[in-house]
DNA sequence: TTCCTTGTATGATATATATCATATTCATGT
DNA sequence: ACATGAATATGATATATATCATACAAGGAA
């Protein structure tokens, strides 16, 4: 219970609440844990609850109808998951999978829509985390759809650098569905920014060491 | 006044306020007119205000580093548009241009923020319609990141023409702005279309005949 | 009418990236 | 220490789409 409340505390949205409400809310709420590869949901299912990232990490994903898979997001670290399927009452927009094992807390949806309705601070915080991923998704589509691999790739390398630091825990093939790309053709880029001196990496790790190198590689070869 | 009132009360977010309130937010909403092609704010420009559309259509954009332009989305009819800045106080993520000429409701930041603490139902309003954007957002990602030019453009009218009717008012460039393709690209799919009477169409104007054989060139050539 | 601009159309060619095949390296369990 | 599978690497080739060039058609203005 006490672990539950200080998940709550630590994600963004329900770090402003009173401990009384936490406690309200993580009544409720249960933890799960799921195997690396192991579904959450899927793309399609009812939305009965959202979610929290205790420890581990998740893909949120989508299969194009040429079979090709395309990763939204991967969520970690107290990060939720779920909620916009929840706020609307349609199928979850993705599908989600651990990517490693997984503890989460399942928050239900009646739970969470009553307490949305009387706390107006959660509400913006809403409001906030959403305009977040929405700026973030249509910079992402601007990428895809204007860029070259090569840019991509190392605009996604920037991304998740703000965001976990210099170290990224990733696979080739990670980076490839964030990027539209295929797993070679990753490789081949990274390989390339490897022997330039922009990252180093060994398996399941890539580490940034040239940023200001890498941010001019995100704009493309000069124009002159 | 009353016209202001009038086109608050047409868009989705207030539509829910009682005359009062509407009459509070239209005091200080001003009402602006730009001529076809000009810009009502730039991508990176500070966000005084938010918007929505009272008459015409402007177009959500960005540049990427190799100048080719992508089409976030277009708005019209009481849409509104600027609002992510707004609600974070970020440069805009877009820049923003008439493509007809437009009247636009231009609302202050900070007339809207204040409003927005005070009414748990404009909040709510809003969660809804971020949630939307967010997961047509996505969809489109998918989309570009997995899906050949033919699927797209075909995905493309699909949602348009589930927003607007069958008949399109758009132009082969925007289709392709709107695909992260080229305009030479979106005029040889769209003759395709034409050839197998999937779509009529007449210089700025498609009219979509078939929405089933469409949904099916939407989902790629068949498996086997 | 004629001019002039904008949208549509189409061909020839270039090229970025996908696809397919095959190694090689690394981690993990037995 | 060995076997097994996953991740990384790399070459050869195919192909979707971009690019460049040119032409035609339609509507508006003078």
């Amino acid at each position: 219970m006490d672990n539950k409340v200080s998940i709550l505390k630590a994600s963004s949205i329900f770090g402003c609440l009173q401990d009384g409400e936490l406690e309200d809310l993580a009544g409720n709420a249960t933890l799960h844990s799921y195997k690396s590869g192991s579904f959450i949901f899927w793309e399609g299912d009812s939305p009965h609850y959202f979610y929290i990232v205790a420890k581990g990490r998740v893909k949120a994903l989508k299969n194009s109808s040429a079979g090709r898979e395309v990763t939204i997001a991967f969520f970690e670290n107290y990060e939720m998951f779920g909620e916009v399927a929840v706020f609307q009452n349609m199928p979850y927009p993705a599908s989600v999978q651990a990517v490693v094992d997984t503890d989460v807390l399942q928050i239900n949806k009646d739970d969470f829509l009553s307490f949305l309705g009387r706390s107006p601070q959660v509400a913006l915080g809403i409001i906030h985390i959403l305009g977040e991923r929405l700026r973030e998704a249509h910079e992402r589509f601007k990428d895809i759809a204007g860029e070259r691999v090569e840019q991509r790739i190392a605009r996604i390398l920037l991304m998740l650098s703000e965001k976990n630091g210099p170290v990224l825990l990733y696979k080739r093939q990670d980076i490839a569905e964030m990027s539209g790309t295929t797993t070679e053709t990753a490789i081949r880029v990274m390989v390339h920014f490897k022997e330039i001196g922009v990252i180093d990496s060994v398996r399941g790790k890539i580490t940034i060491l040239n940023v200001r190198k890498l941010k001019l590689l995100s704009e493309g070869p000069p124009l002159i």
